[in-house]
DNA sequence: CTGAAAGCGCTTACAG
DNA sequence: CTGAAAGCGCTTACAG
């Protein structure tokens, strides 16, 4: 492999000269520096990034933590994230955390000795306390999910009002057994949606029983079982809100299996409109979200906060609006009709 | 930052003490070791990887490519990557190609630099000669696709026979007019895929029309134009063979929209088996690959290369059995039971 | 505009 | 079993 001293034995310059004409090129003269850049390519040399990380305690990483690789949504925004860090020359470490404290925590750790130049952590795990110490101390720090406090950077949407808005949808079509398939409840957002659910049935002076709260995992398996169980109750529920469209998409399938029809037999609403749920059948009313944009979104506020001189950065919260995407599963067209008929 | 300097004053013995009591503990006595190892945790000392991969010009790291980050399938792959590399303690650089041969090479630079210790591609675009050079004098590769030549490492399944035995099943269960929605003509296993589809025709005694062979491009929108292009035409295919469960998708979706029914109307045939096949409607018969497994092995081979002696290792390729995985889009029961009746 | 030299934080061959 | 020292390949403050 050539190195830097090869390429300025054999240019006649020292190393100094060398790493300048590739930092700081406008402090080296035009003819040297041309001179030194043919003979780079003669000798088709590129630095090591590791030295240079080393030098400049900076590596030109970035890490994405993600509870679940398997998930749409996180690919989505793992895109958003790809687009622009590779825009900026910055490579993406993946993490995929599975939802385990412990193994999040691990992560951090090596990510910490790679002297990673930030983290984006979708759906975090740790306490509020544990990311402010490492955002801090450590790195700089943009968190996707639930806001909760200020000095953080996030993008977020509201997971309260999504959810209101879908229940609430669902009471207006007439639907007064709802029930709602609730993803796993250290994510703050699911907690979000669950108070969500809860205040428009009351709010529609419609009983919240526990029995239709039944915990679905955010994931395939764990939201048709979850489905499956509401549709086997000796009195099933009219309606399902799944806390993201995967259970939704699970749900579907499982009314399938069931022998419930959906919309006739069995309304479901997701959140997140995922690219596939608008491709099952029925497609899916759901709580949409833009995910590739909190991405992208994030990444920028990232590489913000990178960039920006560290003393008096000032974090930031970005809030996307949510919004309710009326498809096929709850049999709006059909109840709208039904109402004006 | 404390490093390991700081660690060696304090626990007064040598950088080089440390140093071993990290690498090679064996070598030190329990004494000291013990009192080093009371100081690091003391001092929550960490080591630099950077300097690390510095002085042993190796990272940790290993890279993935992939096409489309937003095709289940290779997230699929990324997971079973991920579960063994980060059990061996390594981390793994998420590069997104985007089909673009460009953007793949611009990568492998920069992974080169990185001093990766190993590079899985799922669909590579390089040509045989550049990854052979590649894996020969930069990085140990592996190869999720085609296999082309017996000097790379590479797991694959047989792509050929795989799409022969769908349209065989298509032409079966009685269809006729078979068309074929491809992937992007730069994946060999894409040819294949065609190949096996034109000689099943053939064998069968079925013409080989070129205007039902549309290309696709693997992805959601490609795969629902192509499909509907093909049953708004005057005489359309009966049935559809897609190269790839995403396009496969689109289909039902196309089909939907375009007033056939799946697969009364019109049959449809996937490839790959990404879980979301099992939950549309209808359930997509599929061509099924080990999908994760293939990740997992992928990685394992490469960590096999990684660890093994460089001078005589010898390259593997690891054949995996493909299997049509029947379900309900090519109406396999009802035209069973009609033969039947 | 350029070079000599120190420094980034590690590892390991060599000597004892 | 342990330490002094060289080396990995860069960057940059300092001096000229």
């Amino acid at each position: 492999m050539v190195n830097i001293k090869m390429v300025a034995k054999e240019a006649g310059v020292s190393v100094a000269t060398v790493s300048r004409v590739l930092n700081h090129p406008e402090t080296v003269s035009e003819d040297t520096k041309k001179h030194v850049l043919s003979i780079m390519k003669q000798l088709s040399y590129t630095p090591n990034s590791l030295a240079r990380g080393l030098a400049l305690n900076k590596s030109n990483t970035i890490a994405l933590l993600i509870p679940n690789i398997l998930n749409p949504k996180h690919m989505e925004i793992a895109k958003g994230v790809e687009d622009v860090a590779h825009q900026k020359k910055y490579n993406i470490l993946l993490c995929n955390t599975e939802g385990k404290k412990d193994k999040e925590k691990e992560y951090i750790n090596i990510l910490i000795n790679r002297k990673v130049d930030g983290i984006i952590f979708s759906n975090c795990l740790l306490s509020d306390n544990e990311i402010q110490e490492l955002a801090s101390q450590k790195a700089p720090v943009v968190l996707i999910g639930k806001k909760t406090r200020n000095d953080i950077n996030v993008v977020y949407t509201d997971y309260y009002s999504g959810a209101y808005e879908a229940t609430t949808h669902l009471v207006e079509l007439g639907y007064k057994r709802i029930a709602h398939i609730t993803g796993p409840r250290w994510q703050d957002e699911n907690i979000d949606k669950e108070k969500g659910y809860e205040k428009a049935l009351q709010d529609n002076n419609l009983p919240v029983h526990k029995k239709y709260i039944i915990a679905g995992d955010n994931d395939i398996n764990g939201g048709y079982l979850a489905a499956k169980k509401l549709m086997r109750m000796s009195e099933p529920p009219e309606a399902i809100f799944a806390a993201n469209d995967l259970m939704a998409i699970a749900t579907l399938d499982a009314a399938r299996a069931s022998g419930f029809k959906v919309p006739e037999n069995i309304a479901v609403v997701g959140f997140d409109n995922i690219s596939m749920s608008a491709l099952v059948e029925p497609k899916l009313t759901t709580v949409s979200q833009p995910i590739y944009k909190m991405g992208l979104l994030a990444a920028r506020l990232l590489f913000d906060n990178i960039e920006y001189e560290s003393q008096d950065y000032v974090p930031q919260s970005i809030f996307l609006q949510t919004k309710l995407k009326i498809r096929e599963s709850c049999g709006y067209n059909k109840r709208v009709r039904q109402i004006f008929d």
